[in-house]
DNA sequence: GTCTATAACTCGATAGAC
DNA sequence: GTCTATCGAGTTATAGAC
């Protein structure tokens, strides 16, 4: 199974309308400078949150000069911010696509995904959790446009979930309100797991949305 | 039903180890100075989180002096917040208990909790949610110390709910595992609500975690 | 597009009078 | 215990050469 590095290495660099990116069809060329600052952003956010992340620290980490950094979001840090969250949020669907297309059973799929979690966290030193909720969490009330992104992010994964539950026989409203608390319990668990390093929370997750999911799948 | 404001301000302020506190018997005393800082930082953090909020804005906050603030807590920002997170324990036990005790029925005591967290985060413009959270999230990797904070206050609400599942006839084992996942439901559910500004997370929670509950009790 | 230098500001923390 | 003044470092953001 791919890790979550590893998904974000072998990512398309020229998926996110990256105007100075690679023309595609060459394969894994070397990433153009604004590639580069969009994952450098994306990966410290996630890690220390919004206001602990210094764009010098993003530059640095980047290869790039603050000047190419203000060159390319002359927004600023919340415009940064912004690309960083449409960044994870492409990074966790192409993980969440990835595990639900890949097991047919879609309570095989969700432990499947709790399993892949944990395995992010404990290889990152539970460093690494959501790629959007640290960066989300600290500016929700404060930066409305972060905000949104985050939002619309979640509404994203919830979309995944509940194609995933209705393609198995899931009536549709049920299966609507069913990927929303998969989503959020993921979210929690993975907070909790986090927070107390320790994967357990994110292993009973696993089970316990397994055995709620198949109620819904067995009649 | 109390709101979460509410409990905050009914709390008893000699509940911490408050060396300069009030002393106990007279009643509604106005708190003191050190009980002001912590109380004011936690309600700061939990919406800002620990890098965004300033120690300056805090000893406003709080109507104290800069000096105070190092005063009471010589280990300065991060002594600051290992105190507010251990409020924030406190103040969302004290919930967790409240609601508990009040409702026989554990099933219904679980969307009573989910209704509460929902009511709290309405009121305030969906800018309060967890206590500790936020101060958590963006120091885990980096501030042992508020790390091991926030994971014992994880353990205590666990312990809360597990003991609750005990005294309601789910076995000991399963009653722990279960209480994991619904802090981890409750915790992911309101982050959702927070970020989304929309309590059909936390509603939905209520009524698959009561689903889930029911599983454990009729047998 | 990339780089350096720097302006303007805020941060955590300390010193010392009272 | 409370207050003010301040230090040194680090922050976002901009200016302008190349």
């Amino acid at each position: 199974m791919k890790t979550r590095a590893q998904h974000r290495a072998t990512t398309a660099p020229s998926s996110a309308g990256d105007s100075a990116g690679n023309s595609p069809g060459a394969p894994a060329e070397a990433p153009g400078t604004r590639e580069r600052i969009v994952r450098a952003a994306s990966a410290l956010m996630q890690r220390q949150g919004y206001d602990a992340t210094a764009i010098k620290q993003i530059s640095q980490e980047a290869d790039a000069t603050l000047g190419s950094v203000y060159h390319f979001f002359p927004g600023g840090k919340q415009e940064l911010a912004v690309a960083a969250v449409h960044r994870g949020d492409e990074e966790f669907s192409g993980i969440l696509r990835e595990i639900l297309d890949a097991e047919p059973d879609p309570v095989a799929a969700l432990t499947a995904l709790t399993d892949s979690l944990a395995e992010g966290l404990r290889d990152s030193d539970w460093a690494d959790g959501c790629p959007v909720t640290a960066t989300a969490l600290g500016t929700a009330g404060r930066l409305p446009d972060i905000q949104r992104a985050a939002a619309a992010a979640f509404d994203r994964w919830q979309g995944l979930v509940r194609e995933k539950l209705t393609a198995s026989g899931v009536p549709g409203d049920e299966a609507a309100d069913l990927a929303c608390t998969v989503i959020s319990t993921l979210e929690g668990a993975e907070l909790a797991a986090q927070v107390t390093r320790d994967d357990r929370p994110l292993r009973l997750a696993g089970t316990h949305l397994a055995r709620l999911v198949s109620l819904s799948l067995d009649r």
